[in-house]
DNA sequence: ATACAATGTTAGGTTACACTAACTAATATT
DNA sequence: AATATTAGTTAGTGTAACCTAACATTGTAT
């Protein structure tokens, strides 16, 4: 099973917090959180049901399957340690570190994340 | 000024280093460097050379201009700050900090870099 | 029930970046 | 000097994302 591409991430991640959220996930909601235009959204979502990430039916609404959902959430706990070192650690402003957060979980291993999750239990 | 795309930051920061080690830069270093072919070296090269980051004439050497070393540096900082990170701090093991720092780096902003470095300065 | 607004899809185009295969230039060996 | 090896280039492909413009569906309001 070759990863997850950075842009399937994104994907996963914004509709796991849409569903939450929300409830029910539909493409424009998507479009929105991701600030792409809703072709994308049409073409993405079509290739992440491909691969069984979500269930999707044209005009339907879009959910995770328990597969996707999995992923979804090793995405999110990722953004979320990331972000709390930079914001609550470091003391990076909120919006900075967002946006840095979103842009470097992509590369965090499972076993850095790991290390980071340990050293920030450790000092509190 | 659009940013520097993730992918000439990759090939700025090896002709930096390939600088270093052996004086003289060549194709062949950089695509052995990145782990890509001859031609995506070529074609790189050629654009970063329209784009003032590299001096480059065919079958020649290849040499960052003063404004592309700039750019290197700053890229290679980030590089070794998260690396230093990783794996001085977090105990990341060498291959995987190197390989996470290589993935995280790009998205690193400079306030956050700074944070970064502030915090890591503070330890010791 | 029709018609309109909002949402979604399709078709086709663009850009970035890599690749292979085939060719060319430069360098080294005999 | 002739040829073989190494390095580099060119041309053509492929894939992943995105986009716009045009069309289709759905749901809502009169």
């Amino acid at each position: 099973m070759g990863s997850l591409t950075k842009s399937f991430e994104d994907y996963l991640e914004a509709i796991y917090l849409l569903e939450q959220e929300k409830g029910a996930v539909r493409v424009k909601d998507v479009a929105k959180s991701l600030g792409v235009k809703l072709p994308s959204v049409t073409e993405a979502v079509r290739k992440m049901s491909k691969a069984r990430l979500i269930e999707f039916e044209r005009y339907g609404l879009i959910k995770l399957t328990g597969h996707g959902k999995i992923f979804a959430k090793e995405v999110y706990k990722k953004h979320k340690t990331l972000f709390n070192f930079l914001h609550k650690i470091l003391g990076v402003n909120k919006s900075i570190a967002l946006k840095d957060a979103c842009e470097m979980e992509h590369g965090l291993s499972n076993i850095t994340l790991n290390k980071l999750r340990q050293f920030m239990n450790k000092r509190r």
